[in-house]
DNA sequence: TCAGTACTCTTAATCGATTTCGAGTTTACT
DNA sequence: AGTAAACTCGAAATCGATTAAGAGTACTGA
């Protein structure tokens, strides 16, 4: 409520020396620092961040665009872990966080952005094709995606090609040759690096991989996951381990297996991919890869902020966040 | 980039005008309105939210502040959910969002939310007792907390009274007298309610509650369950039924109960509260309250914008939101 | 003693909008 | 025709800060 022209009369002082002493400038004395500074702290003086951003085109705070077809990233537990960390992060270092939207299509998203004059943004759990992030990504905005490389622009990414590589080589290393993979939606960088790897891994080890046993599910859907996994328990040679989406996704799996009353392990092998807690309680304990949120997040906030403070020296990384294999109960040996 | 007054340039009048005919207000020709509009579409005009702001007070921006002991409010399921049909609701009328944080103890709550000059804040997922939220909510901000009210100040909150009354009664109906509750923690008015709802009922119903069978555990913490059950089963009359904290919490007493060999719900029945989409994928699938999140954030960012925009009329609503029982397949009759 | 420095502080412009008040023009009515 | 009412529009103050440029003092050294 209070203002600098308050305290300025209150300590006999002109504006201009009250901003210059909040700001510890060089050219005020440390008497009239003093005196100002005990000024406002009884007068309770807040500066104004509206009338500050107005001035220096800095507002210390930054956008986060996280939103996906159906509206609900935020319940997106992959995502709000990341974003979690990202929070936490940024608020260390004196930044906000404000949600970017599209204000029901009367404004895209870097005028969102723009509007709201935030210094950077950060993008995740979007549909990176579409022409308003494009639009966001290539403007003068900083900007750091997650698990999407565009080029020329920072990103920070989940290493999902060394991640399904592990995992392959884990479930291959107890004797699975019949490895099925139950991949999430295609047009994903996530998924287009995730699948590469399963094939090319399986490659490697001199696996050949029926056409049929990679279906194409969809990430957090249990109930498409409990169909395709029928699916693959009906071929005419059904695979001895079932890869899925992702752990939330893996329950739709289980259900199925239960249904069939197919044990697990001993039956059949599954593995998920997120590494949530949930998954770990499961019984049997779900073998999967730990995607590690919190450090995406912090890697995240970290550049963005490193952009905003010093244009000119930020390397443009494209930070590689390396996954950790859970080893799990849920995998042992084909029979 | 743009601002009004190259609009007014463009088109020959002040900024007074071009400020005019942009808000619609009726001492301008419909004339100079085109004109304006038209200008501002081709120079792609912006408002700048900052000086606007500074000059009105109004910044249709919300403070958010979820803030749990281990910052992670965000990850929390049911407050997720909550943030995130707040989150949509708010947009639709045009409210951002911004978190509100203590900035490392460098301001309180309040004196963040008015640096961000927030028109108002939604409070959930905090210690209510602490001095900061109180001097929040007690400020002249208008302010909507979430399963937790404060006296003269609306709140939006789920129903946990009745909710654990149908609970209470649904296990009843099957013939469970030996009912045990593992709760959450104790400070919190949701806890108050539950417990006392769960007291409350089977009083009514004529069913006696040995002390030892109502455990004090903590919300989403699996671990702490997994004791608490083997302690419940440990007693000399081990209970029939046991009701956990949350659905997520469940996942610690179910394991506690398959090291036993005890089955779900043959040997012992079990029941959760939330209604998460992952405790309805379980086997046995839960039976436990669901909490409507959909609901909840949408009154809460309701109340919050007509306190903000009608702070004559508003009525100082408390809003129960009813929750849902979900039958599910873990509570059976006892042996 | 006087110019040159160093130090401290103020004046005034500025960021981009909103809003009050008044001025000028047109229309209406007697 | 003359006065009043109705329309349009602009000048200028204002919100609360930042900052360049300059003014006034005091001190230094020749």
């Amino acid at each position: 409520m209070a203002s600098m022209k308050e305290i300025a009369r209150q300590c006999g002082v002109s504006v201009a020396t009250v901003s210059k002493a909040l700001n510890d400038q060089h050219d005020i004395s440390e008497e009239t620092k003093k005196k100002v500074r005990k000024a406002a702290r009884e007068l309770g003086y807040l500066p104004n961040s509206f009338a500050r951003a107005l001035k220096t085109n800095r507002t210390f705070n930054l956008g986060v665009l996280f939103v996906d077809e159906a509206m609900s990233g935020l319940t997106h537990d992959y995502f709000s872990h990341v974003l979690n960390s990202f929070k936490v992060t940024a608020e260390e270092q004196g930044y906000d966080l404000t949600f970017i939207n599209s204000r029901k299509r009367r404004m895209t998203y870097l005028e969102h952005a723009r509007y709201r004059g935030v210094d950077g943004v950060v993008i995740a759990c979007v549909n990176f094709d579409s022409a308003e992030v494009v639009e966001l990504v290539h403007s003068d905005l900083p900007v750091v995606t997650i698990d999407h490389s565009f080029n020329d622009k920072p990103a920070v990414i989940s290493d999902n090609i060394t991640g399904m590589k592990e995992l392959v080589n884990y479930v291959y290393s107890f004797g699975h040759r019949k490895i099925a993979y139950i991949h999430g939606e295609e047009h994903t960088a996530v998924t287009k690096n995730r699948v590469g790897s399963f094939y090319r891994t399986l490659k490697e080890l001199g696996v050949e991989v029926p056409e049929e046993y990679v279906r194409s599910g969809s990430y957090r859907n249990p109930d498409l996951c409990y169909r395709l996994t029928n699916e693959l328990l009906d071929l005419p040679d059904p695979p001895t381990c079932i890869l899925y989406p992702d752990d939330f996704a893996c329950i739709g799996g289980i259900n199925a297996l239960k249904d069939r009353n197919l044990r697990i392990p001993e039956d059949i092998s599954i593995a998920g991919y997120d590494g949530l807690e949930a998954g770990q309680l499961l019984d049997p304990k779900l073998a999967t890869i730990e995607q590690d949120t919190n450090l995406i997040g912090k890697y995240a906030a970290e550049q963005l902020i490193d952009m905003i403070e010093h244009p000119k020296t930020t390397l443009f990384d494209r930070v590689s966040v390396p996954g950790r294999l859970l080893p799990g109960k849920s995998v042992t040996s084909p029979k």
